[in-house]
DNA sequence: TTGCTTGCAAATGATTTGCACTGCT
DNA sequence: AGCAGTGCAAATCATTTGCAAGCAA
């Protein structure tokens, strides 16, 4: 369901970098591999995935790779935040995010709906004298293992 | 535009708080003025705006509130967390971000896009074993103020 | 007089940064 | 060589919390 292969993406990563002068570092690819295996993950998440780690290169990394336009930081409420691909290298796509457990996935809009919302969105926001990028769709919830009766 | 009248308002929050055993005081009052008159604000514009309240006490009272169901909180990235009143005692609607000065304006779908994300959300949700219990639509961009040729 | 509130100061915790060292290129 | 990257420890800073005093029921 990617929209490049593992070979572009990582071709694509290390041009973006390239661009503002940074190396694709094997700490640098070790976390674009886990943003590939695992979506959105939290810092704890990732630096457990990949002990060699350290945890001030990880952020200093994922922070360097948001610029480059490579890596999308997710904040959704307390506790830690999510990092993800950056859009144009996986495809457009939404989250459902568990209030319980905090957990996110990912999800996918029928195109039909999804061109709709962005034609009302441009028409909103020019109503506003807003200029859009971008949009964020989170449905909150309950996941699976947290609607199941244990708790509430 | 609010669903309820400032008097309704204000009896809503005092029963929501007595619910939990908790008081409607000055301070609280102060803040709920705060949240009506000024829309999403954030914890030092709340503070500039009502100088007597202390930044604990208002921190304070807005995670009471939250916990009542009378305040909900916003977080769009780093710095400060935005706080609005919780969606019944308004409308649902949904936001313009300036990804430039952070400003949060409301905004609200047609109708029949909203009653369309609805359902759509519904569907992929059971798709995903998720119980869905609400969403946030936010549009990021350059707000008037910000999109003037200042700074990019 | 019991218990929610308040405000100050101190603590917390996710994230950032200083600095000296390593390693591409 | 020259500059980007790393990792440790220390610093930041929004937010939370401990505590003693204030106030409402």
């Amino acid at each position: 369901m990617r929209a490049l292969s593992n070979v572009e993406l990582h071709r694509t990563v290390r041009e973006r970098l390239a661009r503002r002068d940074q190396r694709y570092t094997t700490g640098r690819r070790q976390i674009v591999e886990a943003l590939v295996a695992d979506g959105p993950i939290t810092l704890p998440a990732l630096l457990s995935r990949q002990p060699s780690l350290a945890q001030s290169s990880a952020y200093r990394n994922l922070s360097a790779m948001e610029e480059a336009g490579v890596v999308r930081r997710l904040v959704h409420g307390t506790d830690y935040a999510h990092y993800e691909l950056a859009e144009d290298l996986t495809e457009h796509h939404h989250h459902l995010i568990c209030e319980q457990c905090g957990v996110v996935r990912d999800i996918i809009l029928a195109g039909r709906l999804e061109h709709s919302l962005g034609t009302a969105f441009d028409e909103l926001a020019s109503l506003h004298d807003f200029v859009p990028r971008h949009h964020i769709i989170d449905i909150y919830g309950r996941c699976a293992d947290c609607s199941g009766g244990l708790s509430t």
